[in-house]
DNA sequence: GTCTATAGCTTGATAGAC
DNA sequence: GTCTATCAAGCTATAGAC
């Protein structure tokens, strides 16, 4: 039986079909909440084609977790490549923090409209099981902290009053409202009393390097007192 | 056919057990991931128990997540009201953001070792859920959002220079780096090369409230430039 | 309250015709 | 590449004996 590599050589246009379908489930319901079924309904093409294109359902869900990270590290790396972090940075610091948490979030929505649109999906998927341990290896630990590992060096030396585990601890919990505010759940509605939107994604990250370069910030000012 | 009440009046041996068991399984593969087998398997019961106790399996489910919620909030709700919030207060600020979040996070960790180790599966479960649409109103909206209403509440008296809408944002951004660290995904370790333990977690609450309170102040130091 | 037995359905995956 | 047909296994839930 033929079974093409993740890497997808054969494109066709089934092939895509179901992968959008697969991120568009998958980011309703996880992994374990939909079937073969439900996606290859959805995309209209029958059950075994899953199999003949992916193997197995974890494959699909891998190929669906890995087809656009090699273009979100690109656009990470290329962006903080043009900063430069030599000599003293005391006096811009907020500035510099600002903008490498902005070059972190920015690959997450695209340039267009209509990428932002054809990431949304992907962005719920994301924050789906980033809280959960089982897809760590595979996924983040894999594909996504080298890049993370790259921007807490550059952190490191923006931030030069604070130690390697602090910045680690920052950025880790900036992750973590990041994830959540991708997640786009409504909870923000509710407790805002329906002042605030979370479909107004430019507000959200806005509100979010705010909060984050924020919190930067004021932990230097503890380690300042120290 | 005889139902209990979600109330739980009839509180035998295996209903705990069975209990106990699936906020371990749900806690690591979520509400689609563990079958009833499983966790009766795991409990030592027989499978027809979880019809006979909770109806179904949506009703066990949403009985493992109620269960400890009204202690949790009363918690949540007794600690706060002790605060003198009349008055100024713009030169203890930090602290009192501090003992705020403090309050709210305290709960999740119970007030002797052998209740933070009783909490964990319980902990991992929350944060599976916080993410996902699909439990917001059943479980947040509804059971947990009213305390966190006064929570901001709070924060809106002790940081009068900012709007609530800015307040609210604040606090749902903590709330995402918190229910990210209540995973306990092991990624902080990853990320700080094996300085951090994620599982140190005194440490984690410390940091985290470092960082939500050297938010808020950041965010007033932005508010007061414009 | 606890068990056995089972109904009725859905699941992931495959074999083989075309 | 795409389809039909099908398998074996697992699922939730229930009926009924004890």
């Amino acid at each position: 039986m033929q079974r093409n590599s993740s890497l997808g050589r054969i494109n066709t246009a089934n092939r895509q079909k179901i992968l959008d379908c697969a991120e568009e489930l998958f980011a309703l319901s996880g992994f374990d909440g939909v079937s073969v079924r439900a996606i290859t309904s959805l995309a209209g093409v029958d059950v075994s084609q899953v199999n003949y294109y992916f193997g197995t359902k974890d494959g699909l869900f891998e190929e669906v977790m890995l087809r656009r990270v090699d273009r979100m590290s690109h656009a990470r790396l290329a962006s903080i490549a043009v900063l430069d972090l030599s000599g003293d940075m005391s006096c811009q610091r907020t500035e510099l923090n600002r903008k490498i948490l902005k070059f972190f979030v920015n690959p997450l929505f695209g340039e267009t409209p209509q990428e932002r649109e054809g990431l949304a999906n992907y962005r719920k998927l994301i924050a789906l099981v980033a809280n959960s341990k089982r897809w760590q290896d595979s996924i983040f630990k894999e594909h996504y902290d080298p890049v993370v590992d790259r921007y807490i060096n550059a952190l490191c030396l923006v931030n030069s009053q604070l130690s390697r585990d602090d910045v680690c601890w920052a950025f880790n919990f900036f992750l973590g409202s990041l994830t959540n505010a991708i997640a786009e759940t409504g909870r923000i509605d509710r407790l805002s009393r329906g002042s605030v939107q979370s479909c107004d994604l430019d507000l959200m990250i806005e509100r979010l390097i705010d909060f984050a370069t924020g919190a930067f910030a004021g932990m230097s000012l503890k380690s300042e007192e120290k």
